[in-house]
DNA sequence: CTTTCATTTTGGTCCTACCATATAATTTCT
DNA sequence: AGAAATTATATGGTAGGACCAAAATGAAAG
């Protein structure tokens, strides 16, 4: 087969295809939200069987860079950190589901936080500040509801995530969260726990207003492996 | 089409093979670094058309359960914290062609390192110390060759990530080798930057010796900044 | 203007066929 | 007999056509 650039690929030709409709998802030509052309289109337009566009597809939708749904028409997406994350979920299944995988995420989690509370111990400024009190008032407004309580726990450590300005952190924030949920919701939630984990934020929100790094430090990994132990010894999960 | 559980998917088919060959794979049944049976075999071990069999291990590839070659039988890969990386690397390519998306990814790294220095001086055992000693001798035999320094280089930083027991750490560094060598290799390496870059990662050693763990994440911190700084002023790469 | 119904698109699956190459089998040569 | 060259087969990649069910669309009815 002959490519547009006459070179002769032995291999495949989904691979120009896709390298072509992530050009123009890269120029804009195909803007964000909108759906791809039809697969009857396309096999048109670049002169080769379905077969290529839909492997074409299935390529450019395992990359994250369109988002498509069984009988719908894939949509454009713009790639994003959190398409980066949503590519690996697959793979991280089966990490979690492995031995230790859960320990290991969870360990790595910890020891990111742990940076991040005391960057922003060292370094938050007034907004940052603001945002994390926010996010801590919301917490303690959510005690007794221990839905709406994980929802603002959840939010509250999302935002020492982004006390570091770039984007790459809220999207690992929105992997720890997702691919553990599934273990936390195994967490009996309970007013009395909730307000345990509130202090917690609290200490650790107030460290970082002493600008103490050691201090924020030390209340989010007690904070954490808290947590951690609590789920372990009741849900025996050790081998996880 | 009635999959093996009796199930009706209304979707796509080749989610049921996929899952089958999941499982065979998580279960042994398909030994990893040997072949995946041919796809003709496979469209009759499962009762569909080939056009679902090729769908099914399109998605396990981009899954990084089996690593297809063009025109070479896909072999099957265990699921390790590198297939992962591999996984991801397509969308970070285009985060990385976009604006700040090296500037964004150094920062990370810098952020990580950051950490990793700081839990090294707080917390290596012998064995790490060990192998930074000799990661960190092997670098400094290697000034005077540029391309074995920066083999050495790597492997000294690598040294940093495997102080905390977590395999999800190597990965990672690996994945900051592989994306970021690009720019990396457009540093004009010499002797004398060579040098320079050994008294740093000496520096941090010391450091790390004397267990003091904020001189150690100055002394990376300077490092990295000081490569970045060298990288961004010749190269002028402050958009990307 | 909304709802309902008929029509057309479109994605998912199946099938058959053919090509080019990797792999296995066979022959040929030393 | 063993190695090298040759032929045959198996296998992955691509093409093209067909059908179905669900989605999108347009027309008719309320």
């Amino acid at each position: 087969m002959t490519a547009a650039d006459g070179t002769v690929s032995r291999g495949r030709a989904a691979d120009a295809v896709t390298a072509a409709l992530e050009a123009q998802i890269s120029s804009g030509a195909l803007a964000p939200n909108s759906p791809l052309p039809a697969e009857r289109d396309l096999m048109e337009q670049f002169g080769t069987s379905r077969t290529v566009i839909r492997e074409a597809i299935s390529i450019l939708a395992n990359r994250g860079l369109v988002e498509s749904k069984p009988r719908f028409r894939p949509v454009v997406r713009k790639p994003d950190y959190e398409s980066a994350l949503h590519a690996v979920s697959g793979v991280v299944r089966h990490l979690l589901a492995d031995q230790g995988g859960v320990k290991n995420l969870y360990q790595s989690r910890l020891f990111i936080e742990r940076a991040l509370v005391r960057e922003a111990a060292v370094s938050a400024d007034k907004q940052d500040i603001a945002d994390l009190k926010q996010a801590l008032a919301a917490n303690q407004a959510a005690i007794s509801d221990s839905l709406e309580f994980y929802r603002t726990d959840t939010a509250f450590h999302g935002a020492l995530y982004r006390v570091i300005r770039n984007p790459i952190f809220p999207a690992i924030h929105e992997g720890y969260t997702a691919w553990l949920a599934p273990h936390w919701s195994k967490m009996l939630r309970s007013p009395e726990r909730n307000a345990m984990n509130y202090r917690a934020h609290e200490a650790i929100m107030n460290a970082i207003l002493e600008r103490d790094p050691a201090a924020a430090e030390a209340a989010l990994t007690e904070h954490l492996n808290a947590a951690w132990e609590h789920v372990r010894v009741t849900f025996n999960i050790d081998k996880l």
